[in-house]
DNA sequence: ATTATATAGTTCGATATCGCATTATATGGA
DNA sequence: TCCATATAATGCGATATCGAACTATATAAT
């Protein structure tokens, strides 16, 4: 490990931070009073993944405190996308359900955000997107794995 | 703009998202009690371009409101990593001086995280950084216009 | 010179995140 | 069956982040 080695990967997650607070403005400006990335990101992985999933599952997907999600899931709860029930096979659990209205705030809000990413897209081509991306998912894995 | 593009935008800041946090979670593991990523990039940061800079200016190089600068400064400042001297140029203003412990905290940090930065690299090619670090910084600059 | 406006930094209040402890339920062993 | 241990979710306390308002100083306009 040369110096310069070292100085690169901290170069590289200083850009990861900064780009993340940075989409995480453009992101929240967006959303609807009170809403969040993470709200909206949950609400985004229960209609891709599936909804009816347990809070603890949810907490694991996202690299969350499980108290972290039980206070974004009452925000969602609070503001009607997602409907919290019993879970049937296991007392002491939960499932998390989108609402008709969790499904119209998704799609509402990715409609909002279209221009912001046209804009985007115009200056910085969607085919350098494509370059990197594969290589941040896969840091990403070897990332988890080492935890 | 395709939906498959709009996606691929998604996804990129989707990672990122994740990245950050996984690599916030893993940095902070190895700094002293207390102080946590912020502390540590302004302390690099005053090491590497120089101290002796305002709040103000610090503020606008992490993009982070004023009062969030204010706050990480009194955590360095009562950690004893750098100094608050009035600005001799700007009576309203301040200028802030790292101290020998600054410099301390800033080479044991980087010193304690070698191990870590030395196991990803075995699995995750110094060459990919490279490969992306680019395009990111490319994408952190349109962003930044973009505001 | 006086006054209006702009700017640097802080204070205050709201809230998101997160660790620790607690409660309720499930599971496995005597 | 009863008890010990494990697990799901929440309550609570600490603190980081951030917007709005405030204070002090600087700058510009008349």
């Amino acid at each position: 490990m040369s110096d310069a080695d070292t100085r690169m990967f901290f170069e590289l997650f200083n850009e990861i931070g900064i780009l993340s607070q940075l989409s995480t403005a453009v992101f929240e400006a967006r959303l609807p009073e009170g809403m969040l990335v993470s709200h909206f990101s949950v609400v985004n992985h229960l209609t891709r993944v599936r909804d009816g999933q347990t809070p603890l599952a949810l907490a694991q997907a996202f690299q969350v405190p499980k108290t972290t999600m039980t206070h974004t899931l009452a925000g969602l709860a609070k503001a009607g996308y997602v409907e919290m029930r019993p879970n049937p096979e296991d007392g002491r659990s939960k499932q998390v359900w989108l609402t008709d209205r969790g499904r119209a705030f998704r799609e509402d809000a990715i409609a909002a955000l279209g221009p912001d990413i046209a804009a985007l897209a115009r200056q910085y081509p969607v085919e350098h997107v494509g370059d990197i991306l594969p290589r941040l998912a896969e840091l990403r894995r070897v990332m988890d794995a080492m935890r």
